[in-house]
DNA sequence: ACCTGAACACCGTTCAAGT
DNA sequence: ACCTGAACACCGTTCAAGT
């Protein structure tokens, strides 16, 4: 028994369970040991809860370490991209981590290294300091591999049946258009009506992209213009 | 004693105690009765924290629904960044209540009303139901008022003191390297050098930009075109 | 119809006691 | 040094009983 043991024991017992099922006490059964021997290891739970995060992030990082050099062509976004990318990877086997990470990602070491090389990436690609400072708050928790989506994945994401349709149609229109729509567009993607990992990748590129664009302003011209104030930002004029 | 009573109660007793203070025996107490009571007005906790959501989400509506109409000259964009800011001064009065967002929202009708006047608005300024099914998609949250930082707002914020800027310093290079580069651009808001506000219009601004560009493809070439496959959306050449 | 008391099955955690 | 049993202060929730 120790601190390792018991996160690693907490890793498995989530992925199985659930976060709701990560209970002192549960733990501590699948460890064959008493919930107040815990305590010899760990302060408190909140400690046990940290630690995941510790343990999900340093798996991200091992992914992310794995990664081969990313295409130059591809520019710094390529490389950028692969890199969440990786991190994505490993989210997807952990799905009860991302609420964590939420709440416990600054006092996270393992976090931190990450980002410092995702930094770097950005960097070495010509990104002002500024810029991305900025990128990581556009980027959010998409940074490190996940979103959080409004409609959970496979939720929603099936396809609604005809008279669920009926009712939405009429109380929501415009959603109800744009289900139809979109359902009626990809057919092939009909079994549930959002590919997560498309999208995931449709946003990652989208925000890349914007942040490309304002690093060629920003190489054009002065410094800070790109990112002084908002609408500045996207070519809009000041508001009165 | 109500549904509608309870309800309130328990927004006020989060709003001063937090999402953990919120417990059915101190809620009933707060509106002086017995834990049990309130079992008559709901089905679980569970029910009230839907309830909510629904509270929350209600209140959205209202503060988007005073919204005089957005200047024309600014395009779909200008409207849909104010109703997302209005949804924004909202979730800053009741910051507990994103996490409950997060898990619940698809199953509040206040909340696919806002979305349907959201995706309202963007098919009035001409894109098309599937772009903007990506667009909630990179919106996320956001398309609702409220982003997930990964270091929340006041703690990161705050400028670290001169001896932890040591220890990052040795850590994390590219990370200090892009602290003390902001710290030092904006001294103005050195006193905690995020400005979540900044940053929220930033991040929104960007996006919509992005989303403008897409519609601007789209309505100039082949339908899709824009949105059919990863990378595309962004004009590089797609991967081997 | 609405509210309540007692009770149950769980929590996290403290503390004194074991080896 | 490491583990444990009993106990405490809390949970959400059921159920039979009150008015």
């Amino acid at each position: 028994l120790s601190r390792d043991r018991v996160l690693q024991a907490a890793v498995a017992l989530a992925d199985r369970d659930g976060i709701d099922g990560l209970t002192m006490r549960r733990l501590a059964d699948e460890l064959g040991a008493e919930a107040m021997s815990l305590y010899y290891h760990v302060n408190k739970k909140e400690d046990v809860l940290d630690g995941l995060v510790e343990v999900v992030a340093a798996e991200v990082n091992q992914e992310a370490g794995r990664l081969l050099p990313a295409d130059p062509a591809g520019g710094w976004q390529a490389a950028v991209r692969q890199r969440i990318l990786a991190g994505r990877r490993v989210f997807l086997r952990h799905p009860w981590s991302p609420p964590l990470f939420e709440t416990r990602a600054s006092a996270s070491p393992q976090v931190m290294g990450y980002l410092d090389a995702l930094v770097g990436l950005m960097r070495d690609g010509g990104l002002s300091h500024d810029l991305i400072h900025h990128s990581l708050h556009v980027l959010g928790s998409r940074a490190l591999g996940f979103s959080q989506e409004l409609f959970e994945p496979g939720e929603a994401a099936a396809p609604p049946s005809p008279e669920m349709a009926e009712a939405i149609a009429a109380h929501y229109p415009h959603l109800a258009g744009m289900m139809a729509a979109v359902v009626h567009d990809t057919p092939d993607t009909s079994l549930g009506w959002c590919d997560d990992q498309f999208e995931f990748e449709f946003s990652l590129d989208l925000i890349l992209d914007g942040l490309e664009r304002l690093r060629r302003v920003e190489a054009a011209g002065v410094p800070g213009a790109a990112t002084g104030e908002p609408g500045a930002a996207t070519g809009r004029a000041p508001g009165p």
